[in-house]
DNA sequence: TTTAATTGTGCAAACGTTTGTACATTGATT
DNA sequence: AATCAATGTACAAACGTTTGCACAATTAAA
């Protein structure tokens, strides 16, 4: 049953020939007679000869797989993300193994590690919520092997990168809620050692701002938001719990969470509170379940697909630069408000 | 910056040996002294040695990669099978690449093309909806690569499998609708080519029979389920709009799809039909936004990330015999009926 | 003390490609 | 007719491991 393996020697053997006029036909060099290309290629067929790639990629030196690595693939985000890396990879040959850091230092490092050890040609990674320091990616820079960060990166790092304008979708959140007519709008923020965070919040700021709105600090409720589900869920429930209890109620919360605001909306409806009409809702990222509470989550869309597509864009033109003028370079997608129910107060439309 | 790999031989040379006693001594042969192994270990970690696992597979003709591939992968259902997979390989040192078919029968074939092509050590698979010949998959099996389907399998394939008890998740779905009082249940059902709608459609009506609840065709909607969430909640939506039209609405829904079970909840609310009260809903699969929703969808829990472990196991199994006296199983996994508000007509509890 | 088993290493051939270099043939250019 | 470029193919050395076999040195058994 155990078929042998069929190898361009016995394709050469076949047409007298030597495997390395073989091996050059089936690449389609252009030494070689056009007449020995369609011999050799009727042969392979006729044998059902299928390369081996292990073989090509130890005398390469290159393996066609590159490793991405996600925080946690149970995140529609994340999910997405990755369809659209292995949407352009695909094409050019290539092959992904995914691995999960669940968000650990010490995962992300054996994920690395894991990686190398198999000679991927390149990493495509979003940095696990624990990590502060980076000499994992470090090494993976030094060792010659194309480094992409993509949504949660680091700018000490200079390595190409491809983010969503997480200012930019803040920003055009509260906006829109202002133009709501909210006044007293709460942020649930996530750490701020994390980039998107950090931009998440100055967006915040800076939209009320420019509409005259003072900052109070005591609306901005920072929380580390990157948990399972159920647990960010859980923590929306008790910030709006909080809420309650310190009486006054704001007019708007603008959460950095899609689950957190859920969370937060299921506390209110079950005290009664009207959505949006005492309270509107924006939540962050457009996960799938916001379109089916009621009402609808109002929320800000990443482009998660298309910010796969380019990161692996990135990698690709990396590689095809090689090591040569290559210059790091930061891709920046612009975000989309996704309006629904939860944040309209002027009535339907 | 780009530096030179540190190879087998370069330990060799360093304490004056040849590369075959250090490639033993890594592997921890037991016809190497104690003395040797240490110097060797030492040495590698000096130079930080890193093996070249494409060299290893070259020679062993194994590549420690599996392949995996899913339906889709940004459905929880599948990503958490993944999560299961992964688990328990890594332990083993293998590696996972994952592919998507998007549910169609071309991908597939292509995704195990590739996946062959790599020289994976093994396939883990669910099939596609649009698969109805099987010839890719014997491919696998007469290539001598272990092939395991998980959830979505064919019986003709002889191959390990691990699949949920579809019978008895949709029988005792079907039977605590029977005990909330539910007397005309109406039934979303899949395409019957894919063996677990059928196993679904199998607990239904025996679950009523057993009951003695006459079967009525009528109540039996066959729909192709498999599609993106979003189209299938509408799909819900318009099997419930069709029951409204229909006049005569059922005391319950069953349906195969958490999605369409939804859908057909939206509707019902929009009309001001009260759930449960008027219509209980069970779904199926225990999708994350069943939880989000109100009231909570009651629904089959599938132990998803034990069906990967189990797929996993399976195949390390399979391995491990090798060729010889390996007979191939079909696990079977009890599913959990996850009960909330969705289906409790007899008030909370 | 001879013989046999055990222990520790080395040799060299794989594994299946790719690729630099060399060689022969052909056709074109002087 | 001599020179040169272009064309088509072969040779052989990689790539970094693993592994069967051989062989020496040590220890145990007789």
């Amino acid at each position: 049953m155990k078929k042998k393996k069929v190898t361009i020697r016995d394709i050469a053997k076949e047409l007298d020939i030597t495997a390395s006029t073989v091996s050059r036909a089936l690449r389609n060099h252009p030494r070689i007679s056009t007449a020995t290309k369609q011999a050799v290629w009727d042969v392979a067929e006729k044998l059902n000869y299928q390369p081996n790639s292990i073989a090509a990629a130890l005398r390469k030196g290159k393996s066609n797989i590159i490793g991405a690595i996600v925080p946690t693939s149970d995140r529609s985000f994340f999910a997405s993300v990755i369809r659209g890396i292995e949407e352009v990879i695909r094409t050019e040959g290539y092959n992904l193994i995914i691995c999960q850091s669940d968000d650990q230092y010490s995962k992300e490092q054996a994920n690395i590690e894991a990686l190398l050890k198999i000679q991927v040609d390149g990493i495509i990674a979003s940095v696990a919520k624990e990590t502060i320091k980076f000499d994992h990616f470090r090494k993976v820079k030094e060792l010659g092997v194309p480094l992409i960060l993509y949504d949660r990166v680091n700018e000490s790092l200079d390595v190409n990168a491809v983010v969503t304008n997480d200012y930019l979708g803040s920003y055009k959140a509260v906006t829109h809620l202002i133009e709501q007519g909210c006044k007293r709008i709460v942020h649930f923020a996530g750490k701020q050692h994390i980039n998107i965070y950090q931009d998440r919040l100055k967006g915040y700021i800076d939209a009320q701002r420019e509409h005259g709105i003072p900052i109070d600090q005591e609306l901005i409720i920072e929380e580390d938001l990157i948990y399972s589900m159920k647990r960010v869920v859980e923590l929306g429930r008790d910030m709006a719990n909080n809420l309650l209890q310190m009486g006054k109620l704001p007019d708007a919360i603008f959460s950095a969470s899609d689950f957190a605001a859920m969370g937060a909306m299921q506390v209110f409806k079950e005290k009664g509170i009207k959505i949006p009409e005492q309270v509107a809702f924006v939540g962050y990222s457009n996960d799938v379940s916001g379109s089916f509470i009621e009402p609808g989550l109002t929320t800000v869309d990443q482009h998660t697909k298309r910010m796969g597509n380019m990161a692996a864009q990135l990698f690709l033109e990396q590689v095809k630069t090689k090591t040569k003028d290559f210059t790091p370079r930061k891709t920046l997608l612009n975000p989309e408000l996704i309006v629904r129910g939860s944040s309209l107060k002027n009535g339907c439309d």
